[in-house]
DNA sequence: TGCTACCGAATGAACGTTCAATTGGAAACT
DNA sequence: AGTTTCCAATTGAACGTTCATTCGGTAGCA
């Protein structure tokens, strides 16, 4: 079980994909194995043959959706950028994958409201959360933000741009330059220094 | 079934009051009735006597749990003071109920991420989002707000609030008058008019 | 007598998971 | 080159369990 770490086995993805899009539209719960086979277009047992549970099959995609967004994030970031320019660049980065990829946002979203993500430590994460901890703490230091405890702002700006973005995808509104900008306004302005 | 809208049944309340605790606890899927029966000491079939299926149970909780939050919301309103007063009394009252009911916070976060969401359109509801939509309309127009769509500001209002709360909820912080007056400036200075 | 509240064992469907059987392709051997 | 061996990949029917829901029955009250 779960013998090819290395090669790009395209059932494996598939099993994936259809349990984001299908999770997103029914839930944990209302998703049978059953049917992500038959989204899939594998077998029940095929399944199996790739990951060990339910439960580890959605603690994968977890960790797969969230290796995808880490490294949208990170795209076209230039540490030699001034701060103010990082900044806003992740928060961009950040907003634009979740526009345009719902399916993952709704399920990262209910991922971490559940009892998985209570259970399942995140390990290796956390080195990236320091990393986006010192990240806001060069922010406070550096005299852009508020002198507010740096764990805080991390959630904080996420539940600014999922709400965000989850509206502008519930309205069907297109979305331009200027909405993100206009986003991305509210939170620099709600925690950068007056 | 469902014959007592008016009278006031313990049991139903035990039934209504276990199913959030457990929800929290184990959410949706992880909560079978027999454990709801169990916890809320009755029989699996008394449930069935107050509402019509599991279904219809978390809806109704969802209502009860939206209706008190917004009732706490109101609490010591005053139409008449300045505008800038009301608006920070509605967000401490919203932030107060996250942090002092986490189990109402906990499924009302889970709910709206959830397939019930969509399938329960909200009805009555509507006039009281109208409400809000109108209060931050004259926010906009008394020259407080950003000239921002209004309708965007609830959800993300609530989605900076509900990531503090839950912040300092999981770090089993001591929170303060400070503490929320902290984290209800991030949201003035965010969408007051700069 | 009839009605409401309540009980909990029984029911049956749905679900996650297993497994014996089949395939296919890549080595190993002749 | 042809044959055999081997094992990962895949299948889907079958299994056992869990769960939401039902239902026949009891108790108490009007």
């Amino acid at each position: 079980m779960n013998v090819q770490l290395e090669t790009n086995s395209s059932k494996r993805d598939a099993i994936l994909n259809s349990t984001l899009l299908l999770i997103k539209e029914y839930g944990f719960h209302g998703t049978p194995m059953s049917q992500i086979a038959k989204h899939a277009q594998v077998a029940a047992g095929t399944i199996y043959h790739y990951f060990d549970s339910k439960e580890t099959l959605i603690i994968e995609l977890y960790i797969r959706t969230r290796d995808q967004l880490t490294e949208a994030l990170m795209e076209g970031y230039e540490q030699s950028s001034p701060y103010k320019d990082r900044f806003f660049k992740l928060m961009h980065n950040q907003y634009n994958f979740y526009i345009q990829n719902e399916p993952a946002m709704v399920f990262l979203e209910q991922y971490v409201n559940s009892p998985f993500a209570k259970n399942f430590p995140e390990k290796d994460s956390i080195l990236f959360k320091e990393k986006i901890i010192s990240f806001f703490e060069s922010g406070i230091d550096g005299g852009y933000f508020k002198n507010i405890d740096p764990r805080l702002l991390g959630p904080t700006i996420r539940g600014t741009l999922v709400a965000a973005a989850n509206f502008r995808l519930s309205e069907q509104m297109i979305y331009s330059e200027d909405d993100i900008t206009e986003v991305v306004q509210i939170v620099w302005d709600g925690i950068k220094r007056q």
